[in-house]
RNA sequence: GCGGUUGUGGUCUAGUGGUUAGGACGGUAGCUUCCCAAGCUACCUACCCGGGUUCGAAUCCCGGCAACCGCACCA
């Protein structure tokens, strides 16, 4: 349609605001920093989502189940991830090379009794009080990251002499998991555990809405494998063709992603099963959530840009409009047997398992993330269009907040029916809006907003029918406005295909 | 966190010390209307919060909060 246009960051947020899918948290206190609240259509649509990514990435496998952990964390959990190290580590970054550096290791020379309990100014000035060089490239130009710590730590327990703190990220409650997820399944590599849930940092500065979030839901599937033995189906992906970003591209000054086989990059050097999930996390983007395939990117990270623990991560990235460039979206973290280890040294358990033939394995971790908010609002840019006079968010039918809009013609007349018609769809399981409100259009216009996919409107002919089986009303498209009679029973069976979301073939069907 | 800019109904906005704080869109109710934001009538909703200056503050000053832009940060 021509006068298409996309919507701009303040307009879309504006949009999302008047329609209730979302709102800052405590807007009559006048809001907090990097907290917002769902409204009814925006719980709804990211209740999709996470439906939509549990069927596409916990359906992968029987061996794969979701569970639902503890969003607080004793402190020796975080400790033995990592997490807390900031708080006795602070570093220093060089502004010059990027280079991360331990204060301490840093200052040695200069203060040999080290910096435990200093805060971050005061390394800071001694930063500036000695010649303090950068170990890696003799620049001078070195800051101190702030605040130390980006966890919510508070007292824990009634004596509060124990500490415990709001989880950073979900991945560490599927570490924790996994002895007993070994234990009550059927003690088979892969094993996969996800969490869909909310994690929570303290952020500095948290911007652009749903994208620096300080409480944020994160959609995680953790992989636990047997480098020896794990191999997905890798024929089944080989001649999929992926836009990445690798490393010496970037180096060399491209930005824009090259289409690339998926056997190429195995070809490259990157192991199957990487490139196997990068294949099926790519399909999810494109397939299921409907993102322009020219607007995606896996950007490969580098070794100083990636965490240390992480031996291949690419960044699932896509462009927004409304954003005004590249966004990561999810990823793919390659992270060895570090988690396991680290859980492992900290409790003083050992995680590993003994497989079938009694080999003993500490798994090694797939990580495949999500996040969810962002992924919210990147359906919003892509979907929310300016056609002409109306707004049109052209949401797929599976992901829709609400089903169908059910409208009597004429609101004396017509209502009794659309009434009946809408609890009997409520009834089958789908969301149903019942509204006789202003004029037809308006209704339209206004579904169309909310990017329901479906609108009935019941008629006199609807009325004139000699029995109710064969009362049939308007059904009309969204996205095409192309109308036609149904009749309730077809309409029923429209909106259970609608709802159904494309799937890929399970690893086990390739056993 | 630093610097700059900004803050008026749900949304967009008019209003530069005295206004019944105006409009548009929206919402609600009624009338009308047999299919895409039509029309008519009525109604609804606002000066971010707290101090100060002043006879009087949406308007000027200070503080807070929030948003936007830039920098930094995003383990």
């Amino acid at each position: 349609m021509s006068g298409t246009t996309s919507m701009k960051y303040e307009e879309l947020y504006a949009t999302l605001r008047r329609r209730g899918i979302l709102w800052p948290t405590a807007e009559i206190y006048g809001g907090a920093q990097g907290l917002y609240d769902y409204g009814p259509a925006g719980a709804r649509l990211k209740r999709q989502l996470e439906e939509a990514w549990s069927a596409w990435f916990v359906g992968l496998s029987e061996d794969f189940h979701r569970i639902d952990p503890s969003e607080i964390l004793p402190e020796a959990v975080v400790r033995a991830s990592g997490h807390l190290e900031n708080f006795t580590d602070p570093e220093v970054i060089c502004a010059k090379c990027h280079g991360h550096f331990r204060a301490e290791t840093v200052l040695e020379k200069f203060r040999p009794e080290g910096v435990d309990g200093l805060s971050p100014a005061q390394i800071g000035e001694l930063l500036h009080q000695f010649p303090v060089k950068c170990p890696q490239c003799g620049s001078t130009e070195l800051s101190v990251p702030q605040p130390f710590n980006l966890m919510f730590g508070f007292p824990f327990g009634a004596a509060g002499g124990e500490r415990a703190y709001l989880r950073p990220e979900t991945a560490q409650s599927s570490y924790l998991a996994f002895p007993r997820m070994w234990d009550v399944g059927r003690h088979a590599l892969p094993l996969g555990i996800a969490v869909v849930g909310r994690a929570y940092r303290n952020e500095i500065a948290p911007r652009q809405v749903l994208f620096r979030l300080r409480a944020f839901t994160q959609a995680e599937l953790q992989v636990f494998f047997d480098p020896e033995t794990f191999r997905p189906p890798f024929v089944s992906v080989a001649d999929e063709s992926l836009p990445v970003l690798r490393v010496a591209r970037r180096l060399a000054g491209e930005e824009a992603p090259e289409w690339r086989s998926a056997r190429s990059l195995v070809e490259d050097g990157l192991p199957e099963f990487y490139v196997f999930f990068l294949v099926h996390q790519y399909r999810f983007f494109r397939d299921v959530l409907g993102y322009p395939k020219e607007s995606i990117r896996l950007f490969e990270k580098s070794e100083t840009e990636r965490a240390f623990y992480n031996r291949i991560q690419f960044d699932f990235e896509t462009k927004l409009e409304s954003l005004g460039g590249y966004k990561e979206l999810g990823a793919i973290h390659y992270r060895g047997d570090y988690d396991l280890s680290r859980h492992g040294k900290g409790s003083g358990k050992d995680l590993s398992v003994v497989l079938e033939g009694g080999r003993r394995v500490l798994p090694h971790v797939l990580e495949v993330t999500f996040g969810v908010d962002r992924n919210l609002w990147a359906l919003a840019d892509y979907g929310l269009s300016v056609e002409g006079d109306r707004t049109v968010w052209h949401l797929p039918p599976y992901l829709a907040p609400t089903s169908v809009g059910i409208f009597p013609l004429m609101k004396k007349e017509h209502s009794a029916e659309a009434r009946r018609w809408t609890d009997e769809i409520q009834k089958a399981g789908f969301e149903a809006e019942f509204d006789a409100g202003g004029s037809i259009g308006k209704r339209y216009a206004r579904m169309d907003e909310l990017g329901v996919p479906y609108c009935v409107t019941l008629d006199r002919d609807t009325l004139a029918a000699e029995t109710p089986e064969r009362r049939t009303a308007t059904l009309r498209d969204r996205d095409s406005k192309a109308q036609e009679r149904v009749t309730l029973s077809e309409l029923l069976n429209r909106l259970a295909s609608s709802r159904v979301a494309p799937r890929p073939p399970t690893l086990d069907s390739f056993e």
